[in-house]
DNA sequence: TATCTTGTACCGAACGTTTGTTCTGTTCGA
DNA sequence: TCGAACAGAACAAACGTTCGGTACAAGATA
């Protein structure tokens, strides 16, 4: 049977599954090789740097996702209601619709949390600031941006968090669906 | 050295501790030995079904803390304002200022996940039914209590993930400090 | 064209360490 | 003298990691 190589980013989605379903620590080497369906040394072959190089790349990948799903919508120009709209189709499909955990809760944990916590807090920073500057550009205050674009971040963080914990998936989509109507909202 | 017996709920909070600091798998044993300066063996003696003894009786008491800190003043009778408010504070005092992540979280992921879900999902529902009934006494329909209900678990939840992740307790400070007042805002 | 060389993808099997758990105690107040 | 509170030391199993080696495509050499 011939080794066929498999594209990074199919490996690296295999592996962000994984990592979502058992956190960090969790996710024992054993179970990311049964995820990838490669051997435990296949897998160090691809990351020299074992366990911790494949959870930089799958935040990396993560990152490049939400980039493109989510804060690229917001970079836009025109219609900041549109704009927000756009946000809300990419969040749903980022997150699948509520069924996957954010890598923010799992990698912010323990061990995990002292290494990536830096790379995880820019992300967070950078994608309040990209909703306070689509409000600000819709006519409100910096102030009133930033405290609402926080808003939108922890209603977002929470309804997964909530959504898991209850096995709803109707929470992350009440939460998604009243999220770009209630930022736009007049006092 | 004579063994000093030490209180249960002693030696429950620093189980907690290391728990909410590692998460389920990343609690080990040996840490949580070393965190409550008991010796492995010591720990048997106290649960006889070991780690997930340990946290399940670290589970209960936190619901019990919940309760009586957070869901009680919700209870009382009188000025729902008031009581909302108490809520926050106990809210405040149960996550020491957002300082700790909240079980919720830790112990909804993987294999701790199966375990406690059905916990976890109870208690949720049991908070956001509470906070739905102040509101319905506070003069709203029942269809705006609950929706309004849900918002502040979700912001909740989310403020810790947020606060946790940035290193900014701030975060959660403002989400709690805004909490009673939109809750109860005339649309 | 046939034969080397190189490099990438892959894996079985083993490494030493740590895991969660249990056995066999000792100590000491009641 | 009994039971509760402790711990040292060991257990098999799983952990993350590494070693040695095979399979095969592509390029160089002859």
């Amino acid at each position: 049977m011939p080794p066929i190589p498999r594209s990074r980013d199919d490996m690296l989605d295999q592996l962000a599954d994984a990592f979502r379903e058992h956190g960090f620590d969790g996710a024992s080497v054993s179970r990311l090789s049964a995820a990838t369906k490669l051997g435990k040394a296949s897998l160090y072959h691809h990351f020299k740097t074992g366990k911790e190089g494949m959870a930089a790349a799958v935040l990396g990948r993560a990152g490049a996702r939400f980039n493109a799903l989510v804060l690229s919508p917001l970079r836009q120009t025109g219609n900041p209601a549109r704009r927000l709209n756009l946000m809300t189709l990419g969040l749903n499909e980022f997150y699948r619709g509520g069924e996957v955990s954010c890598l923010l809760e799992l990698f912010g944990i323990g061990d995990a949390g002292r290494l990536f916590r830096p790379q995880l807090r820019g992300a967070i920073l950078r994608f309040r600031q990209t909703i306070a500057d689509v409000l600000e550009q819709a006519g409100f205050d910096r102030d009133t941006a930033e405290s609402r674009a926080e808003e939108a971040v922890i209603t977002i963080q929470g309804a997964l968090v909530v959504s898991r914990a209850t096995g709803d998936r109707g929470v992350f989509q009440r939460a998604l669906s009243s999220l770009a109507e209630r930022l736009l909202a007049r006092v």
